[in-house]
DNA sequence: GTCTATAGATTGATAGAC
DNA sequence: GTCTATCAATCTATAGAC
């Protein structure tokens, strides 16, 4: 058990700031300052500002989607043992469920799903690239099994209920920790891991099952 | 018909910036240079950069606020009138709809609202509410049709299935008009506003009449 | 209203001593 | 690996001529 190193505390200070400030209103004056490090210190082990957001994300995402991947795969099997399709809820939860309760694995990772959740809004095409390259194999292993759950889904209709489904999540990971920051006249939606993975899977199960519009083209 | 002036063309350029670049990764060089205008004509004009995001936003979100206001109200004018609740789906489609139409309302208009679903997402709070002080008693009137919609959900989780809502809306708007730029290996996404307001009533109309999780607490 | 010129602060990155 | 010192570029904002 050793104190944090200058390496880590780069990565838990970015990634706070990161979070909370966004990238481009972040100074590495700022990170080194609250990292108690060198401002030369960023440039000497990271090589770039963009190169230490890369690993803030890689530190974390890496784990995190093993889990995902490990339980999407398992979903698929059970299935297909049991000669049967794998069931929407199922699928999804083995996606949502240790994304959402990745917030409390520790200090430092609810910032990290509130950034999870900002980069798919970003503006800026190199910053989001980082993000998508790292996601995009777990994405595409979701769409797959999700089809599969789905058949009779037209790909066109499927593709953009998953994107729903990915505003939906990211949106609720942006804010999940952070209320009453917006309302002041609606009900304390303080509530558990438990209870908002339960929500989300209702609507979600529900929005991607609904009875599909003839395909229109 | 007169030559756009030069607050117009500033207001052109610094919309379409901020939407692709992200307001504190663009310059007032950016913007003034885009706008064939001088450097200090923001200042003169706006007061400072954050003055001339929010006359940004404004110029174009008070009359699209209108509209929606005037839908909503007519969908609950209507459903009192012949002595029954509104029908969630055509709720969200007053709300929903003259939003996704709006990219199609001139040039500059789908630079706004992939500016207004990023802004959902932002992290730098001064500009966070700069957008919610001006959306909150639209989102106010729509939790509250919503509630006489669906009078068996509890506060909270109609709450937050409206978050949800919110989310794969502001998702949409940010990508509506971008694909191909994400996928490859995906069924080319290209979709008719018609069918995607199609596609999203579809999917959150399920979402938010999905049967509830017995009141968790 | 529009311009030039510039103040004044801050930025990301680096060179070189230790 | 860590530090100081600093470069060179960029930034927002403003003063003042026209």
């Amino acid at each position: 058990m050793t104190l944090p190193g200058t390496k880590q505390r780069l990565l838990d200070a970015a990634e706070r700031l990161f979070a909370d400030e966004g990238f481009h209103n972040t100074s590495l004056r700022a990170i080194t300052g609250r990292a108690n490090v060198n401002l030369a210190a960023v440039n000497y082990h990271f090589g770039s500002k963009e190169a230490l957001l890369d690993a803030v994300i890689e530190r974390r995402l890496s784990p995190l989607n093993a889990v995902r991947r490990e339980n999407l795969e398992a979903v698929r099997g059970e299935a297909r043992d049991a000669g049967r399709r794998p069931k929407t809820e199922e699928t999804l939860r083995a996606f949502i469920d240790p994304t959402l309760r990745f917030r409390e694995s520790g200090p430092g990772a609810e910032a990290f799903i509130t950034l999870l959740g900002r980069i798919l809004a970003e503006p800026d095409a190199s910053l989001r690239e980082l993000f998508i390259r790292r996601i995009k194999p777990l994405f595409l292993l979701l769409f797959q099994i999700l089809r599969e759950s789905l058949p009779e889904l037209d790909e066109r209709t499927l593709f953009w209920r998953l994107q729903f489904v990915l505003g939906a999540m990211g949106h609720t990971m942006c804010w999940a920790g952070r209320f009453g920051e917006l309302p002041e006249e609606l009900p304390a939606p303080s509530v558990t891991t438990e209870a908002l993975v339960r929500m989300l899977l209702d609507f979600l199960t529900a929005g991607l099952e609904a009875p599909c519009a003839t395909t229109n083209e």
